[in-house]
DNA sequence: TCAATAGTACATAAATCCCGAACTAATGAA
DNA sequence: TTCATTAGTTCGGGATTTATGTACTATTGA
């Protein structure tokens, strides 16, 4: 017997808010997992983020972390089968809210571009100080 | 005399990240007196903007958000006599991060716009239900 | 030096976040 | 059917953040 399982909320596109885009965003292990989401046009479930920071993420977070980016209206988390797949909702966004998933993904991107290239500068100028001190 | 007070922290450019943008501006409160700070050119101090929402807000609590704004590195603060003058540095912010700041400001103006046209309607169907009931 | 104004610092109550444990839903195998 | 497995959700409570009243500092003007 199939019993079907009450959906997923999902806010309309008129009730989504900026500053509920922005705090769902503000948090670095979701805005690393919406821009894999949005750059990559595949459907995801959630397990396949648990490794997206150092550290591992635990289920129960990362379920909290997909529910704050689907009432947000970021996303669109459909059961199937066993697994939840997860897309973007950037299109219909992008009409109320013209440029703001860009600008915002491509920041990200900026900043972890940045970010290595900090961490190169930093690991090599560490193995110059290695290699003065021999 | 005049003793120079210690100024007040502001990141450089390069520190400032998406996250804590999207944090500081993620706060009703917060975007409501940044996009004020960034729409008009001149300066502004702090108690102008105790009266931005419904409810008045408590200084104590303005200074927290000032704070914010600033070390999220998106406003520069210096004090000029007893006041302090609040400026953006949507310019240098730009130059990172470009059309972050201009997206997010433009969805707040829209959204504010929504807003107004829902609380016109919602008033307009209220007026015509009262005029009804009579 | 005193009063007034603008803002900060601190303490603590309220709200939120994180994550382990227990639970639900679907699938597949016996 | 029943059991095992996989994928997620819900719940509870400790940790962290946020809001704000009170007390403080800095500056100006009288």
């Amino acid at each position: 017997m199939v019993v079907y399982m009450r959906p997923l909320f999902h806010p309309s596109v008129q009730d989504v808010t900026v500053e509920a885009i922005l705090h769902a965003l503000s948090d670095p292990v979701r805005v690393a997992i919406y821009a894999d989401i949005v750059g990559q046009n595949c459907s995801h479930n959630c397990v396949a983020f648990s490794n997206i920071s150092e550290k591992p993420i635990p289920k129960s977070t990362l379920s909290q972390h997909f529910k704050i980016l689907r009432e947000a209206g970021l996303i669109r988390g459909e059961r199937q089968g066993v697994e939840m797949h997860n897309t973007s909702r950037c299109a219909e966004i992008d009409k109320r809210f013209p440029g703001l998933i860009g600008a915002i993904v491509t920041a990200h991107k900026v900043q972890l571009a940045d970010g290595e290239r900090q961490t190169r500068a930093a690991k090599s100028k560490a193995a110059r100080r290695t290699a003065r001190s021999k």
